[in-house]
DNA sequence: CTCAACCCTCACACCGATGTGAAGGTCAAT
DNA sequence: ATTGACCTTCACATCGGTGTGAGGGTTGAG
């Protein structure tokens, strides 16, 4: 498939796909006229790496990331370094501390607005619009 | 407290905490002398705000969120606009969504890591039981 | 053959988060 | 009174992720 459809089907520009591409997270064959022929799996690889970037995490990590998020898993082990596990070890905590900051905020977001729509139904307050608590 | 105790101790640099103030996520009070004083509970907040930058979130945003994050809640029901609750809802299914993300990136190196250490440990007989392979 | 719709590379531009430093005011200790 | 460690504002710089467009090649349909 050529980036154009790549673009389309995973929401991203073809100038974003270019930059995946830069920074070393996707690396498309060429077809012989030199434009870009990425495969089936790509679709899910770029989700991932919008995720991960929407999430905060740069380029530079996620590349360090990928090789091992594609499920049906096939390791060479002798090619992990210790440094490799090291890495990966770091980025989990620091994932999980984001897990934890996100979920936490989202709790009390939910907390507040059960607050709120609560009250607000409860019925001593008024107000302009029609109150949809359901 | 003056901006370098807070900045020390929330591990932020003084630049940072005046471009928080600036984009109005923070409104420290004044001394007779122009310096900012900050409070105890600024602390926390300043945390939230690191926190929240660094799992993506724009600032934009986190003045949205803050109001609602402190815990000992005094909502002022009436200031509540349904385009808050509105926004209140979007931001938190973002967050949700921000969330799984993760959670499933993490768990991913985690299966990918459990896999390693295994193999590398276990040689071709995996283990089950922890692999404490140092 | 021509035209539209793709693709390519390259480069400049923007925006948000952050660093850095200049020019100057305040305060506490010597 | 001076010095050093704070603080103030202002402004320019950097970096990463993105947008946009110029200038040009490829392809497929009419």
């Amino acid at each position: 498939m050529k980036i154009g459809e790549l673009a389309e089907r995973t929401g991203t520009s073809r100038r974003l796909l270019r930059y995946y591409e830069e920074q070393g997270l996707i690396t498309p064959s060429r077809g012989i006229n030199g434009y870009r022929e990425y495969q089936e799996p790509h679709v899910y690889v770029v989700q991932q790496i919008k995720g991960l970037l929407d999430a905060g995490l740069p380029t530079r990590i996620i590349r360090e990331l990928l090789p091992c998020l594609d499920k049906p898993q096939t390791i060479y082990v002798p090619d992990v370094t210790p440094e490799m596990v090291d890495t990966l070890q770091r980025e989990q905590a620091r994932l999980s501390e984001r897990i934890e900051c996100l979920t936490r905020n989202r709790d009390a977001i939910a907390d507040y607005l059960e607050t709120v729509l609560k009250v607000r139904c409860g019925g001593d307050t008024p107000q302009l619009s029609p109150a949809r608590c359901d």
